[in-house]
RNA sequence: GGAUGGGUUCCCGAGCGGCCAAAGGGAGCAGACUGUAAAUCUGCCGUCAACGACUUCGGUGGUUCGAAUCCACCCCCAUCCA
């Protein structure tokens, strides 16, 4: 694999929190971070200069979404994906594997790969490990996921553990499908909301050898608690030196619960969707926008944000912006939440570097405002 | 001056004798949102000591067991005719 490395520079001894950096060939990655998500090619309402603005290191794609529009063969005709969308840094892009689940009635899933209708216009595809691979390669991001069927959080034990197998034999064969050197393959933990599938998943998926995972599954509705036990019992099998992706995850608490778990990775579409729905995130709690409470508040999103946003903007502009139904509000909205997430990493980072991370989390977490 | 059609809860607008505190939409208020079919969805939205009571459908007076709904007169609005 060409111009990928994942390089472990800490581990926080308050905490056992990971501070590393991962090279990829559009360049480094400081760990632990958060993807801002741009699944259709777009991360919603931003450029990615506004990206770069706000330190975004990487960002997501998702295949099941660019395959059935534009297609990838088109991304691959316009140059790949970085080309296509205009963003030179890093970009992971998802495998479909959630949407298989949250589509899941309009699907069947078989052996070989999953039978499923377009909800664009409800034409047949069959996705494949194999055919996957071809569709991630051909858009051609730094990092590319393992097709896995997410098992719903209400799935039970018999069902997680068929899911899960299904999810390592198809590891097997994205791994054998696999071979552009300058893409890394991750593969994916599943095992629904039962520690002893986790350990069995982290242990079988350990041995194939992958130059990172994905921790996929949790998250889908299952209690925090549920997810945090869960993490705790597969962590100690995951490679040391491989980084640790909890896929679609999270909001500020998990961020920090999962860092606290050792996760160098995270994705999350809440920060953007929850911006165009009038919802600020902030040290302090939520902001809902909308609200009238901030009809005649002056004061910026959030007080000593460096964003863009809270540099320029007060609440009560941004609540004239959500009740005008005027487009600004989504792109300065988003720039906030995308940019608090960044900062909350970075500042996670620092405080592992100086073994201080457990309080960091602690006083965060303690006011319980996420 | 005449003719016709109208005046309904913050706005628009249904209702046209009881099942009407009155459809629906908008606005307003509150909530949800975690690998994005989401700039979406949900709840509330006359008043109150509130599973019951009270006040509303231009005004006044009638008919009726019962009226936003029928009748009379009046006041406004729109269009047309003089």
């Amino acid at each position: 694999m060409k111009g990928f490395k994942f390089e472990l520079l800490h581990t926080c001894i308050q905490s056992g929190a990971r501070r590393g950096r991962l090279h990829t060939p559009h360049g480094l990655i400081e760990t632990p971070c958060y993807m801002p998500v741009g699944t259709q090619a777009t991360v919603k309402a931003m450029t990615p200069r506004d990206l770069k603005e706000i330190a975004a290191q990487i960002i997501l794609g998702n295949t099941y979404h660019l395959y059935l529009r534009p297609g990838h063969e088109l991304v691959a005709e316009a140059g790949g994906l970085h080309k296509f969308m205009g963003w030179d840094r890093p970009i992971l892009t998802d495998s479909g594997g959630f949407q298989v689940f949250s589509l899941a009635k309009i699907n069947d899933i078989r052996e070989d790969g999953v039978l499923f209708r377009s909800h664009i216009d409800g034409s047949r595809h069959l996705f494949t490990p194999e055919s996957v691979m071809e569709i991630e390669q051909a858009l051609g991001a730094d990092i590319a996921m393992c097709f896995d069927e997410c098992a719903p959080a209400d799935a039970d034990e018999t069902y997680a553990r068929a899911a899960m197998g299904r999810t390592h034999r198809w590891a097997q064969r994205c791994q054998e499908a696999h071979s552009r050197p300058d893409q890394a393959l991750f593969g994916i933990v599943q095992g629904g909301v039962f520690p002893a599938l986790r350990r069995e998943s982290a242990r079988t998926l350990a041995e194939m050898d992958f130059p990172g995972y994905g921790i996929g599954g949790l998250s889908v509705g299952e209690p925090k608690p549920v997810m945090y036990e869960n993490l705790e019992a597969l962590m100690p099998l995951m490679p040391t030196h491989k980084p640790r992706y909890l896929m679609g995850v999270g909001s500020p608490d998990c961020l920090l619960e999962g860092v606290l778990r050792g996760i160098d990775m995270f994705d999350c579409v809440l920060q953007t969707r929850a911006a165009r729905n009038g919802l600020a995130l902030t040290r302090n709690g939520r902001v809902m926008l909308r609200n009238k409470t901030y009809a005649r508040d002056f004061g910026p999103i959030e007080e000593g944000c460096d964003c863009y946003c809270c540099q320029n903007f007060s609440r009560a502009y941004l609540r004239h912006l959500i009740k005008a139904e005027e487009m600004l509000a989504a792109h300065l909205i988003s720039t906030h939440n995308l940019r608090f997430s960044l900062r909350l990493m970075e500042d996670a980072r620092l405080a592992i570097e100086q073994d201080r991370y457990g309080s960091f989390a602690a006083e965060l977490l303690e006011r319980d405002l996420f």
